[in-house]
DNA sequence: TGAAACATACCAACTGGTCGGTTTCGGAGT
DNA sequence: ACTCCGAAACCGACCAGTTGGTATGTTTCA
């Protein structure tokens, strides 16, 4: 059934996430992620038509390769809903570690240059994020019923706002060349997430 | 004292901070800040030695720019320190609204393209998110004497979340093209800040 | 009058993208 | 099993436009 994909546009895709991660997406030539990938030109125009379209390729994959890495985590087996969510956030705070390159979001970064000239690529770009946004939805709005908290908040936009926050670890990250003032938002954001559902702080080992 | 500043100067550093947030610093030409600053290239490298030297201006002009904007706004009258920090953040989110490009962040924008490539421009727009970030310690500290709230936060780590969460904000608003998933970040971030310090929920006119 | 401010023509390197070609490969016919 | 075929995959030389930056001036002004 699953069509033997061509390796080398597998390859390309993984060097985009890889260089534009690193890089940002203006500043990657497309001869940087040929030699990168270890392709030829004329592979890459063969595959996508323009260098835009690997970018919206590479959007496509990050957004499932998220949903797989988070969704597959431990911490989803928990039975409470809102234990499923502190899980995540505790997750993706920890994550924040190492090269920086390595932790940051692919689809942040391309949208803050394409916006306002590749309105294709901004569009996969939101669809990536709120791609992944939405899959906190439902638990949030489970953790709300299950532990009886109302609020003037709804359920998506607090799913928007953990990933607004983790957005804005990663740019604190890259300017301080530093992942700690990410990972202390991190734990505010965490800390907020706990006094919503009137949880007492996180106790620290 | 103030040696009158030649104006070719100041209309490049006004340029670049325009041009720069609509399309980013790579996708920006110095061909295109000579014209939108009705410069000629001679004129450019007169001042500039590189173009990167006047990313770092810009966001050294920035910085200025901003402590100016929010440091003389109504609501830092207020007697409550802590007032001054809700006012302050209302006011941000107030602000996000109108075209994209004219509420986003210059130097939010910059770092991510240049945090592995251009370390001197990333150590600028540090500088810049910092020494704002840093004009809200005082307050913060003082708000939490003044209402007696502990917890196991730093007010520094406090004021640089506020600004991640800026930062994750104007992400939101690019990938959107629309502010509403911004202002309702800002939202969750005026509710945090307000149960720090065991307020009751902004009330809606 | 001398230095700083500004202008213009120019350049080598690089950019995204094209184009004509060769190689690879799954299947159809025998 | 073997050949053959057409399409898809892949190659690399090439191109016109753009890039950041330079060289050589002329103008402005204290």
């Amino acid at each position: 059934m699953a069509t033997r994909q061509a390796p080398a546009k597998e390859k390309l895709i993984g060097a985009a996430v890889k260089v534009v991660r690193e890089k940002g997406f203006n500043a990657t030539s497309v001869d940087d992620l040929c030699r990168e990938a270890g392709v030829t030109k004329g592979a890459f125009f063969h595959h996508f038509p323009t260098k835009v379209d690997l970018g919206i390729a590479a959007a496509e994959a990050w957004k499932l390769h998220a949903n797989e890495l988070f969704g597959g985590a431990p911490f989803m087996a928990a039975e409470d809903p809102l234990d499923r969510i502190l899980g995540y956030l505790e997750f993706r705070r920890d994550m924040l570690d190492g090269p920086i390159g390595e932790f940051t979001c692919l689809v942040g970064t391309m949208v803050q240059e394409s916006y306002d000239t590749l309105p294709a690529l901004r569009e996969a770009c939101q669809d990536s994020i709120w791609g992944h946004a939405l899959t906190l939805v439902d638990d949030i709005e489970a953790a709300r019923v299950r532990h009886g908290v109302t609020g003037d908040w709804t359920a998506e936009s607090l799913a928007l706002h953990t990933q607004g926050v983790l957005q804005g670890a990663f740019i604190l990250a890259k300017a301080a060349d530093d992942p700690r003032a990410a990972r202390d938002t991190a734990d505010h954001l965490i800390r907020y997430v706990r006094m919503l559902f009137n949880l007492a702080p996180e106790t620290k080992e």
